[in-house]
DNA sequence: TTCCATGTTCCGCA
DNA sequence: TTGCGGAACATGGA
């Protein structure tokens, strides 16, 4: 689940139905998942506080409680993270490492199944992002195509491990590279050099395109348009948009489909 | 039962 | 120096 566009709804979640509201009870339960502050440090920032903004940077997602400007609960999702806005009475997600509850009943779980996110606590996610080396986002003001380009300027190798690699710009995955590329017409393992700048300036817009689109679709490959590679990821399936057929293969290690036809050149 | 998976990190190699 | 392949992490689902 969890790359750019599905962190950008769940920090819409946040906003939407969390934020502004007395937290009255803080549960914690990592069970063994990275936790990067103390648990009563953590308790401390968040307890009888409210959130106050929700930003998001690459897959990271920050909220910032009360009105210190300096204290940011930040969520990693991993693979299987994800944030859930509760009602009174609603049922707990399973394997929910942290929730709010909220004066009124709502609530705000994170549950994370497989241990692979991250919950920590920091004075400012532009530094934190800066300290991670985590490249510029492509959704965040001033981050044009020229950005792209320049970044992408001196790197060898493939583009799809171009496009994961968060130094570079921070946001996509293995599934939105996949998308990225089936909609830009790019092979996966398209070598970076033989791409013009305006190539690489036409890839940067294709991404945005696609990270709207998604988070348009709520990231639910159910809601997404019959003719993206999302809901036809599966080895031997028609291509939605031509004659050709997906593959399946295995690039930089992670399993990759692309079309056989519209996606063979540069 | 076995294999696979949306992420990240670390190691060794070329 | 850098990109890449492989392994490791934990665990539910196919």
């Amino acid at each position: 689940m969890p790359e750019l566009p599905d962190v950008e709804v769940f920090r819409t979640i946040a906003e939407d139905e969390a934020l502004n509201r007395a937290i009255e009870t803080v549960s914690f339960r990592p069970d063994g998942m990275t936790v990067t502050a103390a648990e009563s440090t953590l308790r401390d920032a968040l307890l009888g506080h409210t959130l106050t903004a929700a930003r998001r940077w690459g897959k990271h997602l920050f909220l910032r409680s009360g009105e210190d400007r300096r204290r940011w609960l930040r969520l990693h999702f991993g693979m299987t993270g994800s944030l859930v806005a509760l009602e009174a009475g609603d049922e707990q997600p399973d394997n929910t490492r942290l929730r709010l509850d909220f004066r009124g009943g709502a609530a705000l779980a994170f549950p994370c199944p497989r241990k692979f996110g991250e919950i920590g606590l920091v004075d400012d996610p532009e530094a934190f992002a800066d300290e991670q080396g985590l490249g510029p986002d492509y959704l965040h003001d001033g981050v044009g195509p020229a950005t792209f380009r320049d970044r992408l300027a001196d790197r060898r190798g493939g583009i799809k491990s171009a496009l994961m690699d968060q130094e570079l710009m921070a946001g996509l995955g293995n599934i939105y590279a996949d998308e990225t590329l089936f909609h830009a017409g790019l092979h996966p393992e398209t070598q970076v050099p033989e791409l013009s700048g305006d190539r690489l300036e036409q890839l940067f817009e294709t991404a945005v395109s696609v990270i709207r689109g998604a988070v348009d679709a709520r990231a639910d490959v159910d809601r997404m348009p019959d003719d993206w590679l999302l809901p036809n990821r599966e080895d031997g399936r028609d291509c939605p948009r031509c004659d050709g057929t997906i593959r399946k293969t295995e690039v930089n290690g992670r399993p990759t489909f692309h079309c056989d036809r519209h996606q063979s050149g540069t």
